[in-house]
DNA sequence: CTAGTTGCAAAGAGTTTGCATGGCG
DNA sequence: CGCCATGCAAACTCTTTGCAACTAG
C-alpha cells in the first residue's frame, strides 16, 4: 500500500517542474518558501523510493546528490555538461556522442548510462573570459 | 617556500601506486596501517594543492570525493569509465571519443576537460551477470 | 482502525577550519 | 631561527536512522 500525500504530491511537481537537477535541500527550501513544512528525512525517504521505481536519477557532485525527474523520458536521450567553473549545466543533443557511445560499447565493452553521465569542462562563457 | 616532508612523501608514492581511484581516507588508513600516523586535514591540504598543481584529479561518488594520480601524463589523453556496480575503473584510449569531444568543441561550444569527465555506466563483467 | 508516512532529533560520514606544536631549510 | 606543515579537536554539511505522533484509505 501506498498512500498520496501532500509532501509526495508537491515534491513530485517540483521535481517534474525543474529542468536541471536538484539538491535533496533544494526540495525542502522550495517547499518550505512555498509554505508547506517538509521534513528533510521525507524528501530523502521519498527520493530513495523513486530512484528504486527509477523515476529519478542520481550524480554525485562536489556539493551533494544531484536529482533529476527521468520518468518523462525526455533527459533520456540527451547528454549533461557542467561547467566546472560556473556550474552551469547544459543539455546537449548530439548524434555525434551517440555515436561514439554505440562505439563504446560495440568496440569497449561498457555501458555507458547516459542518465549519470556528466561531461565536466568549461563552457562558452568561462572559456572567453580567461 | 614548500617544505619536503616524509608524510607528502608518502602520500605521494601511494598516490602514484594506485592504479585506481583513491579517497582521502583510503590514504590515511594506508599511512597508518604503513606506521606513520598522518592527520585527516593534512591529507586534505595535501590534496587540495595537488589539484591545483593539476597532479591528480578529483571525482565525487557517492562515498565521497575520489583522487587519482595524474601527474605523470599517463592519463591525460584518453577516457576515463567507472563501473557503477563494481567500481572498476577502465582507461580507454579511442579516436571515436576524440572525435565527438572536437565536434562538442566546435559546434556546442564546450570544452571537454578530459581529466576530469569520468563516463559512467556498466562494464562488460557485471553486464553479463545479469 | 491499521499500516504507511511524517517530522523531529540524534547519530554518522566526509570535509573544512582554527590553533598551538613541531620540524624543514 | 623563521616559516611552513602537521595533528588534534571542533565546526559544518549532507545524509541516515529511531521513534512517537499523525493520517490516508
Amino acid at each position: 500500500m501506498v498512500y498520496n500525500t501532500k509532501q509526495k504530491k508537491l515534491i513530485l511537481e517540483y521535481l517534474k517542474n525543474s529542468k536541471g537537477h536538484v539538491t535533496a535541500g533544494d526540495i525542502v527550501k522550495h517547499l518550505t518558501d512555498s509554505g508547506t513544512k517538509v521534513g528533510t528525512s521525507t524528501v530523502y525517504r521519498f527520493l530513495d523510493r523513486l530512484l528504486e521505481e527509477g523515476s529519478v536519477r542520481r550524480f554525485a557532485s562536489s556539493e551533494g546528490a544531484c536529482y533529476q525527474w527521468a520518468g518523462d523520458k525526455e533527459c533520456k536521450n540527451h547528454y549533461h555538461f557542467v561547467c566546472s567553473r560556473c556550474g552551469a549545466l547544459l543539455h546537449v543533443d548530439c548524434g555525434e556522442l551517440d555515436r561514439a557511445c554505440e562505439h563504446i560499447y560495440k568496440e569497449h565493452n561498457f555501458t555507458v548510462d547516459l542518465g549519470n553521465t556528466v561531461f565536466c569542462g568549461v563552457c562558452e562563457k568561462c572559456a572567453s573570459k580567461r
